[in-house]
DNA sequence: ACCTCCGGGACCCCCCGTTTGT
DNA sequence: ACAAACGGGGGGTCCCGGAGGT
């Protein structure tokens, strides 16, 4: 199996924990969690085998996790700082469409998505990620609904259709990476768009 | 690592490079490509262990390659049984949903898709897998492409329309599997079938 | 590999140093030297990690060490204290013989000698460790061969019998623990008295 | 912790099989279950890692549980000759103790009992090599029980007679190697002799 | 053509006993 | 008195091949 071994490993100036959060969250992401060991983790952190465990006493499951909880903190502080900058909700779409496409050309088609790329092949086995990942989905979901409300949706629709949406985007994500090509994720947005123009 | 073994193990009635490939389908679509071993499918085919590399030489990849064709094959053979039924392209989006949420959970949500499962991790570092599940992503489009041509939407429109239509049931069935609730599937292709109600 | 957690810490109203050695010495006593690791003697002496190189600055082995020192004090006072009350060696070897045997049932056969089980594994490649289980060992004998040399045996015969009831006392100590049947230390007691009826 | 490395591996003409056996077998009796690892066999043996779970697929205890199984056939055999040729259950002990006793000496202590080594540690953690060892104990003991009853012992006395032997002279083997004196077990030995000089 | 036996190492995740800094 | 960090194995499993039989 080739290895597409990332040379330049993350930025050291950081906490050993936290370097290793990084490379865990960047190669999780690019290859789901089986496809990535400990040790290449641990590498791309320049962090020594031994301190891991003193960190993750669970082992490589807990630092997936950790790494879904950071992912999902993330995610969540973009979403709030559109929405506090005005964004409505077909312009957040459109915006993180944009962004996501773009970020996924420039890796070189490496990235994924990260509770995509996590969640296959772990859920259901792994019961505590499987957890984390679902409730990473839930928040998720749960933004984007209420963004619509806001916008005079009913909450059953709303819920829906925050469902749609995020699973449109995950899985043009997938699709854009097998092809190569971003504009998939784009467009995908713009049939999104038209689906939430107007309430009725 | 819990191992969740599948106790029915694929039926032996038929030859052993035949059980190996169904074996593999089911394990590479539960639990994609890294976290499924050589050893388990053998085990699963009810196969000798080096009888693999006899029909299979290039070895797993191989055998994740095959299986997907063989997927693929499927695949279209029902598209094609339902458009030989006179189906909309709507009637054959509901209809595909519903039967995709009874069997997830049917299987206890031990199911996912195929071409997902296993092109997380295995894209882009494997090339040939690669190859073989863009174009199972590719037909596959192509084939709801046409439906809504026949529909009367534009070739531009029917290309996107199937994209989003592939991305966001791909995208359901993950998230269906994460939630363990069926219905997001039936909820997801209801949206579905409003984007593609008339052509504009 | 089954842990068989202790559940019951050592008491926790003593120094940290003390249950640091306590801890080493039940768990030395059970599985040996090399089945039992540092981070176990700690979380049952409720000990913090760090603070074991404060008081052991030569780590396992001296914990061991001292511990093998700790139960030979223990064991010279308990035959002093038998001494003292005027037990002959037959009674005191029939005592000590029932008091072992009852422990070990009650211990659900966890326990074992403290000698024999660190002897095992550590002679002779840890000479300090060797050092002081042979010094036990010796100064078992010597008391035990005092106590017939007063009975009337020769010196010679008082040591070599001194030896055989320490032998065959600690073999029986294993194979009850290994059968779990703890009245072949009785039984073996009962051979050894009759060894040492009469001198000769 | 010094590693008193084996320089001679085991003679490679032999089945790989049968030296992954050889050289666990001597190296558990030399330090017990815990102290060896599964890299140091494998070294002494000249065999691959891979192939060892190919011979051994439940690992370290099967290697362990078979090799016990070999030693115990050993002994047996051993005994079964002695006894065909005659010898008496006080000349078998004696000359048995001379054997041991030299092969101790000659080992640089390094060899030790093979079924008190592999119990300290693993009895009763782990239930099938509990089960190999408490086997082995107990067919050494019938035989040496039979030889005692076909003197004119009765059953009851031969059997605890029995069980004292063994203790004894696997006790005084643990003490000789401690105190690196051989002549330990042969005085062991020759107080044993005492017990069973005439039936009473 | 089809299969079996037996490797063959690299690598898996985990935990070891220890040292360093505070 | 102790938290943090450290590397080096721990046993076990990976995917893959070669030799030989039928």
């Amino acid at each position: 199996m080739p290895k597409l071994k990332a040379k330049a490993a993350v930025e050291p100036s950081t906490s050993t924990r936290d370097r290793i959060l990084r490379a865990a969250k960047q190669l999780f992401q690019q290859r789901g969690y089986y496809a990535v060991g400990t040790a290449e983790i641990l590498e791309q952190a320049q962090a020594p085998k031994g301190s891991m465990y003193h960190h993750f006493p669970n082992g490589k499951e807990q630092i997936a996790i950790e790494a879904i909880e950071k992912h999902r903190a993330e995610l969540i502080a973009r979403l709030l700082s559109l929405e506090a900058d005005g964004f409505t909700a077909a312009e957040t779409l459109r915006l993180l469409a944009k962004e996501m496409a773009s970020w996924l050309k420039k890796s070189n088609w490496l990235e994924g998505t990260m509770l995509v790329s996590t969640a296959v092949g772990s859920v259901p086995h792994l019961p505590k990620l499987h957890t984390a990942i679902k409730a990473s989905f839930d928040e998720w979901r749960e933004h984007i609904g209420k963004l619509l409300m806001n916008e005079g949706w009913s909450k059953t629709q709303a819920n829906s259709l925050a469902q749609t949406i995020i699973a449109a985007t995950d899985g043009a994500m997938i699709i854009a990476r097998v092809d190569q090509d971003e504009r998939i994720v784009i467009k995908v947005a713009e049939d999104l768009v038209r689906l939430i123009e107007r309430p009725n």
